[in-house]
DNA sequence: CTAATTTTTGACCGCATGGCCAGGATTTAA
DNA sequence: TTAAATCCTGGCCATGCGGTCAAAAATTAG
């Protein structure tokens, strides 16, 4: 049978081997993309470098669309999860946001090929249609996070009035426009600086005016 | 004969037709890219949509390669022509920060097709060495010429100390940052709103504490 | 008008890709 | 131990790609 989890209705518990095989492929599509790009990371490509044959990857993901979705997901998830334990740890809404902007920068630094991988994916949506997906699954949830930080913030008193939509968007819009510069080349941008002038910036803009 | 205009030592005149032929596929290209996605951008394709045959490119390019890079030289030269005459125009640092970062996002709304085509071009660099010649090439000018801003703002007295090497990554970042999301969906983000965001903060973050 | 040159065409090539599958190996269940 | 289910291999295929080319068309020069 093939790919169980995505096919059944219900979902029967995907066997050992099965889940196994599937984080070994998508972690070996993460380490390929970054290396080689995305366009050179064949399905050949990817099962030489995890060190199977090319019909396991078949066998275990509908195909290369599922795949690279699922490598998305992972990418997401274990960024998200990262940043989400970092902010519930702070103790009022100034210090979740830091929190946000710290965590992420960190995270950056310490699995820089995640990130390469996943410019390299998401500049590779075709269509209009596909890239909109991408914003609402991925992209909407990140968003929707901080704004719930910047919200909080406004109803205790700590932050002044904006709009907590405008202000999500440039957070995160300036922490992944560092990334990017970062992803090009990595002695271009000092990571560290980056985050601390952002950390003082964003406090600045978003504190009640005294 | 092919390619003049690169292979030659000494540049001949290139022929009205192979000017204009060469702009029209590169315009198109663009256009290409950004309702089709990059992946199926093929030269089969942008040779479809712009009405000739597809060995008309190879006529008048190297390859598809040319293409790309002639490509993304016309995004920026375009782009940066706009910034650099609305910075220009600015009568002090301060001015010509928020002159930067509003041209930035006015170009960006006035040439949506552009930025789609180049969010999807720049994650198709394969190596790493590739990732990084993108980055000199291209990015690397863009960063100067706001350093460049901050720098004499520092010498003026209007800007606090601060690295500016940083702080044009960051506004760099928090610019491209923001596009990046719109590319992705126009109606996730209010470019205006997070355009006058960006103005305010970067006006606090730079200027002289009082 | 004619000859030379530039430009365009459409067919063609070699190649790499994603996907497929028959059959063998391995694990699991009875 | 044996039968069934799962997992894996290696080769195969159709497709679409970038690139090439001879020859036709169009333009330019003489």
């Amino acid at each position: 049978m093939r790919s169980k989890i995505i096919h059944d209705g219900q979902k029967k518990k995907a066997s050992f081997i099965e889940e196994a095989r599937r984080r070994q492929i998508v972690e070996g599509a993460i380490s390929t993309i970054a290396s080689a790009g995305l366009p050179q990371a064949s399905l050949a490509r990817i099962a030489q470098d995890v060190g199977v044959s090319k019909g396991v990857i078949s066998y275990h993901f509908a195909g290369k669309d599922e795949l690279i979705q699922q490598v998305v997901n992972a990418l997401f998830a274990e960024t998200n999860r990262f940043i989400k334990a970092r902010v519930d740890r702070a103790p009022d809404a100034p210090r979740r946001l830091r929190a946000f902007i710290e965590a992420s920068f960190e995270f950056m630094a310490a699995n820089r090929a995640n990130f390469v991988a996943l410019v390299d994916i998401w500049g590779s949506f075709g269509s209009p249609e596909a890239k909109r997906r991408f914003n609402a699954d991925m992209y909407d949830p990140c968003r929707h996070h901080l704004e719930g930080i910047l919200r909080r913030g406004q109803d205790s008193g700590d932050f002044r009035d904006f709009s907590p939509g405008t202000l999500a968007a440039t957070v995160q819009g300036a922490i992944d426009g560092v990334m990017l510069q970062w992803v090009f080349d990595e002695e271009a941008i000092d990571l560290a600086d980056c985050a601390a002038e952002l950390v003082t910036m964003f406090d600045l803009a978003t504190r009640r005016r005294a």
